[in-house]
DNA sequence: GATTGACTTGGAGCAGACTCCAGATGTTAT
DNA sequence: ATAACATCTGGAGTCTGCTCCAAGTCAATC
């Protein structure tokens, strides 16, 4: 598949595609005779999986080094397991801190809601 | 209060604090006569309010077009509820997309895990 | 009154994460 | 074979949100 339909069907611009290619945060496609990407299965894999992991605000830099590992085989699933908790926590601390917020936000929008009664 | 004291208890730097005045991201802080910023306890709240929303993620400008809102009085309190209820929406999209990912990790972790008991 | 430390400003610099562009090459349809 | 489109590359530009710096003013102390 080229890179215009995984764009389309992942909703990544090319540029973006390139990119994520360019800094290893997905592992570097293959190319035909002229030097133009074919995306594998696999490669579609991964960029749902950054997709995912980015949506949720996970760094750059984490995942390169994950991709990283992950190319390096079976010798590193100890340290790429660490990288996933670790990021875990990352997400857990940050939905707490927006949990919080959002309470505020609602004791906020409750109380305009009150002052628009009166 | 002066801005050294501020930035302690706050936890921002001065240098953030000054830049966020410059920005109007926060309500002007008012001066002595030599020109230095003495904030009230007001400035303090609104300082806590704009610190708790950005660790959350919403925008400086969702945030600047609020405070700017605030200034002009009564008259716009529609307008800021308004903005509050878009980001409250924000917020919780992006909760939902940081649980997906959680989901995703745990059973990316779980996987690793059953793979390391072999 | 000279040093020390806090505060001021404007503007430059930086990191992260893209996004855009120009110029070259490849591919397809008529 | 020529137009029209897709892809390539390297590098520049953009946006957000700070962060740092230099050069100057202010305040307290020795």
């Amino acid at each position: 598949m080229k890179i215009k339909e995984v764009s389309e069907r992942m909703s990544v611009s090319q540029d973006t595609l390139r990119y994520y290619e360019k800094i290893h945060l997905i592992p570097s496609v293959k190319r035909n005779a002229s030097g133009i990407r074919e995306y594998t299965t696999e490669d579609l894999q991964w960029i749902a999986f950054i997709k995912c992991m980015r949506a949720a605000g996970l760094s750059i830099d984490a995942l390169c080094e994950y991709v990283r590992l992950y190319q390096e085989g079976d010798a590193t699933t100890k340290q790429r397991m660490q990288i996933l908790y670790d990021q875990r926590e990352v997400l857990q601390k940050r939905m707490e801190a927006m949990h919080t917020t959002l309470k505020k936000l609602n004791e906020k929008i409750r109380h305009y809601e009150q002052e628009t009664c009166l």
